[in-house]
DNA sequence: GCCGTCACGTTATTACATTACAAATCTGGC
DNA sequence: GCCAGATTTGTAATGTAATAACGTGACGGC
């Protein structure tokens, strides 16, 4: 059980701008919707993004150098995740797949491999926009 | 299989690069190790960069916006293909596992998900960092 | 009161990647 | 051979993402 500590004002900020968003979004993109609140500098994000992310409330896209809310509020907070992301129409699918990470985890351990950090994404097109696209 | 055709001159210094490297590279490095070598601009790296990623000669490795020769040169070329990262000395291990691949698979059929590119990176110590850093 | 810690703010800079366009080079048809 | 179109290559400029370096102010422990 990891604890989140309440949230500082411009976590805050940063956080519920995700959260509305529903759809990844750069932390320039981040900045821009919050000028009107005070935040100026790209540090600012960056440095809430971090701190949301060790809370487990955010995940980073690496594959798209974008931010997003997790959608599985600490249900499994922390525990490795993967997303499909469809290259059409933007949207995102955050899940959790057993065999994935068992299949992980044991390649790890065999390797004595201690990962900090994982990332699983799937570029793609999803169910709808496969039959539009070719 | 997929036919690997000749590659152009800039193709083959930045691959050359890489295999030397054996280690992940950022465009901006290879860029610079390759000035000696008719190469001026990052657009050049860029641009055979991806093609030899096409041909499945060279891998991007999104956690680092980096690059790396393939090491299983056409074995399972275009393959998904996982990295473990060691965040301590830089080791990179490329590697296949049945049951990650067997997991994304399975989850993307069910879901009528068409992946195009698959990331799987792993960021943390490998066994001989392990001890040194706690 | 003093110190350590932590979040915050600001400026400048570095790193990574792409757009736009001009020049060169390849290719098939005649 | 030589031209027209397509493809590749080179160059400059720009856009986008991320961090370095520095300093300030709030708060709790002692």
């Amino acid at each position: 059980m990891i604890i989140v500590p309440a949230l500082t004002a411009n976590q805050q900020l940063v956080f519920r701008t995700l959260e509305k968003a529903q759809a990844p979004l750069s932390a320039y993109a981040i900045l821009e919707q919050l000028q009107g609140d005070g935040l100026r500098a790209p540090l600012q994000v960056y440095r809430a993004l971090d701190k949301l992310i060790d809370f487990g409330l955010v995940h980073r896209l690496e594959s798209l150098n974008a931010f997003i809310a997790c959608d599985h509020q600490g249900d499994h907070a922390r525990h490795p995740v993967a997303f499909a992301i469809c290259e059409a129409c933007g949207l995102v699918e955050e899940f959790v797949d057993p065999s994935v990470e068992k299949g992980l985890s044991s390649w790890s351990k065999e390797r004595a491999f201690r990962p900090k950090r994982v990332t699983v994404e799937l570029r793609g097109l999803c169910e709808s926009c496969t039959g539009e696209a070719q």
